[in-house]
DNA sequence: GGCTGCTAGGAAAGCGCTTACCTATGTGAT
DNA sequence: ATCACATAGGTAAGCGCTTTCCTAGCAGCC
């Protein structure tokens, strides 16, 4: 590898003058001798050790963020968002998947801090641990005290900022609308409980449903994993357990669109008999047929504003920004049969 | 931000001996020393500077992909591959997205090669564009020259490791049953006509029809972009052009779906009327009405092996491994009608 | 022509770490 | 008790770069 040295004395400078020509520096250098170093530098292929750099003059070019996994949608959409902005911003973004083990997460802030990265973005869910809570709180600290940024997309665990989507007024509008659609047995198809983005969710539907005098019982409530398989059983288990059933929530678009093959399976009418609605309008839930009703969440637009917090001026006081929930009519959601 | 001088100071000992118990080196340090270092690396919460350490002992410890677009499903798949192998080499990986703008591609070689990243993994597809195939493997020349490894996936460009999916057999695989089903007027909806990656599953299928004894006509190709708007578009135009068409090939999943879309907006059965289908086999392949029968390329597989490559060791002369294509039948292809 | 005052370029320190090399201590053998 | 040797731990150099500080040279002025 070339280095600085090897380029000064090719083009027969100090390394000093060859350092404040490649760096465009203030100081100005004669039009011959920078001629010479830039001819040097491109006969020697000379790319500056961004080590180096980065040891001499902390100046941090890198992010890191962290996320559950970038080739589930959700996370690609809300990446797309980080890199435009960090990549605007000259920033190379280093990719963490904790695969939603909180262990792996805390390792990978660690790792972070190794590299010295300019800010750290976490997105996911928060989980409801407080133990880990407390745990990652101080390892963000103690980045954060190294003049590292750090910005939270959809959780809680941070004091500094965050921005969030509005999950409980997604469940809020999906409750209201079952209920305007004359749905009263309803059945929850829920990811894992230790998730703060389905309780959240969870929350919102309970209290729509709640205030149209519907309150939902906790036996129609199943909790499974994220994926098509969890949704799938999920939704035959409330099946079997409620009888009547004219609706079934799944609090993201994978469980969702898993609950849409097993009422075709069962030759169950969608939305004939039984309504469905999704969570997230993932691209999937405009292909599946019945097209999915379902909640959107401005994902790229979260991301782009979590990467413009962590890499704009630090604020004296934590900013947290809520971005909106909208409803998403499509096929899957019907009224419901008498 | 603490330093080893700082550990070393409130442990009373030298940063060498420091050094030496964090890293757990081979010179053996007393007990009671050990001890003491351990304690002021957890008071301090230490952790190292990895860009002092990479610049004292050349050993670098993440690793550069260049992908097209992370949150493209195909990338995606492809990014959990290498993602794995990476974490279980204890690599970070920084993840860039060239949004298939070659100059682009070019810019994050260059910034990668400044971060001295262990090795670069170029995903995607190649470009027909001789000049921007030389500067490529020139900037990637120059890097291995400072001892960076490469591997491409997907992609010719490079004259070392190369993991290939079969794109040419997927389009035989493609044409053969489609004339085993019985369909003679066939509609191709490609992607754009510089990537590589089209041209070979074009080629495939063109060796399969003229094999067949019924060779695919120039005019029945739409070069289209790569997305669900492009496909529909073409699937239209093919649709309008050919008369008596029974089937549509889409060289992706995401254009076949945007065929299905048009074909439904226009009320003609499929397969009744017209056959449908993909390339890649992604998720929605399966979620869509009718599913879409495709070729299905071991993506996950491909990444890993990529990394594999890169990160084990090198090879004295270019390895080219190729991952076999596979034949998904679902229900968007039946017999042609009569 | 001699002085001041500026400027272009170089010398060198230092960023945080690792490690080759050296010193001082303790051990065992004689 | 003395010496040789092994060994734990320290000293310092050096990784590649930036930047402060300094020097030498020059122009401009009286």
């Amino acid at each position: 590898m070339a280095t600085l040295a090897d380029v000064a004395r090719r083009a027969g400078v100090s390394p000093a003058t060859a350092s404040r020509v490649i760096n465009g520096s203030s100081k100005p250098v004669a039009d011959n001798l920078r001629e010479r170093v830039l001819r040097a530098v491109a006969d020697l292929r000379y790319v500056p050790n961004a080590h180096a750099q980065l040891l001499a003059r902390p100046q941090r070019s890198v992010v890191g963020v962290v996320v559950h996994d970038v080739s589930d949608p959700y996370f690609a959409e809300l990446t797309r968002g980080l890199q435009r902005v960090a990549t605007d911003h000259g920033r190379l973004v280093i990719i963490c998947n904790s695969y939603r083990d909180p262990e792996r997460e805390l390792e990978y802030v660690e790792m972070l801090r190794a590299q010295q990265v300019a800010a750290i973005v976490l997105a996911g869910s928060g989980y409801h641990d407080a133990t880990f809570t407390a745990r990652l709180a101080e390892k963000l600290a103690a980045y954060e005290a190294t003049g590292g940024r750090v910005a939270v997309v959809g959780r809680h665990e941070h004091p500094g900022d965050a921005v969030m989507p509005a999950n409980a007024d997604g469940g809020r509008l999906l409750g209201a609308e079952l209920l305007r659609q004359g749905h009263r047995r309803i059945g929850v198809v829920a990811g894992p409980q230790v998730l703060t983005t389905i309780t959240d969710r969870l929350d919102g539907l309970r209290a729509a449903l709640a205030e149209g005098g519907h309150p939902l019982s906790e036996e129609r409530i199943r909790y499974a994993d994220f994926d098509r398989d969890g949704g799938a059983r999920a939704a035959g288990e409330l099946l079997d357990a409620v009888p009547g059933l004219t609706a079934l929530v799944a609090l993201n678009d994978s469980m969702a669109v898993g609950a849409l093959t097993l009422l075709r399976a069962r030759d169950i009418p969608v939305p004939g008999q039984v309504s469905v609605v999704g969570f997230d309008d993932m691209p999937v839930a405009a292909d599946v047929t019945p097209a999915l009703t379902t909640v959107r969440l401005p994902l790229v637009e979260l991301g782009a504003r979590a990467m413009t917090l962590a890499l704009g001026p630090a604020a004296d006081r934590s900013r947290v920004e809520v971005l909106p929930a909208t409803l998403v009519v499509r096929d899957s959601l019907g009224p419901a049969p008498d």
